[in-house]
DNA sequence: TTTCTTGCAAAAGCTTTGCACACCG
DNA sequence: CGGTGTGCAAAGCTTTTGCAAGAAA
């Protein structure tokens, strides 16, 4: 079983939470679908095989990810709430065009160790951050 | 008369808008109050001395100083969106304490310039950024 | 069974807009 | 005057929540 569905089902039975049908099939297309997902886009991709699977439900159960550290919430500032999947994976920032709202994901030790000594030098104990570049991508800055 | 007062008037006149009593009293609350205020803060601010001007207006206000480049929007998170002054300074990125919610501004230039280089790798040209670092203080760490 | 979940619909927040009247240039 | 701005209230959106019925443990 892949690692991620374990984490989601240990946090469940820790929690005296129940695995669900609804929870398996969100987590799945979760899995699927690309990254950076909103609520309502991963709503609608769940709905066509299943539509009796509510808004709310989705909602809860990204929550529920968020919680147990398999999924991120981010706010790219179009007024939707992303989630994207933490496979394990190195974590990485976000390079975002605003031309065709492409994002491209990144990652700079380099930053990340500059970022640890800002919070040092103000006695910051980091638990999480977020950079954002937004600008325009090769192919918008053509048009 | 401040930098920033020309540059909004100059602004207004050069799109043909028109300066009002209003737009004046808000922009003096803005200058006046700290940074980081949401609309509504600034709203309820306004209001203490001009219980006359509406939330629209403010809003509207604000949209507006973003345009013209006196004021930057960000938003923590908290869902409401936060209007910063930029008074001609350099500029710099923010340390959230999650516990008081007390916003800390930062600068540093070798963050900055790797994101150059990040930009350079994708062949993009950066806009705007941003970087936000979520932890706690030590004041918060020691309760 | 007992507790947790779900789906629906409604409530909440915050942001945005329509409109009639007021004001600026 | 003509066009822009204001204030109010209402509409829009997304996010949350209450609740009765349904499913897991």
């Amino acid at each position: 079983m892949g690692k991620i569905r374990e984490t989601f089902r240990r946090y469940l039975s820790d929690k005296g939470l129940k695995s669900t049908q609804q929870r398996e099939i969100i987590l799945d297309e979760f899995l699927r679908a690309g990254s950076h997902l909103s609520t309502e886009e991963l709503y609608l991709r769940i709905r066509r095989q299943h539509p009796n699977i509510g808004y709310a439900t989705v909602y809860r159960t990204l929550k529920l990810f968020s919680e147990c550290g398999i999924a991120e919430e981010h706010n790219f500032g179009d007024g939707q709430t992303r989630y994207e999947s933490v496979a394990g994976e190195e974590h990485h920032d976000h390079l975002i065009c605003t031309g065709c709202k492409r994002i491209i994901e990144f990652e700079d030790p380099r930053i990340e160790s500059l970022q640890d000594e800002v919070a040092r030098l103000h006695d910051f104990k980091i638990l999480d951050h977020r950079l954002e570049l937004y600008g325009l991508c090769s192919e918008c800055r053509q048009k």
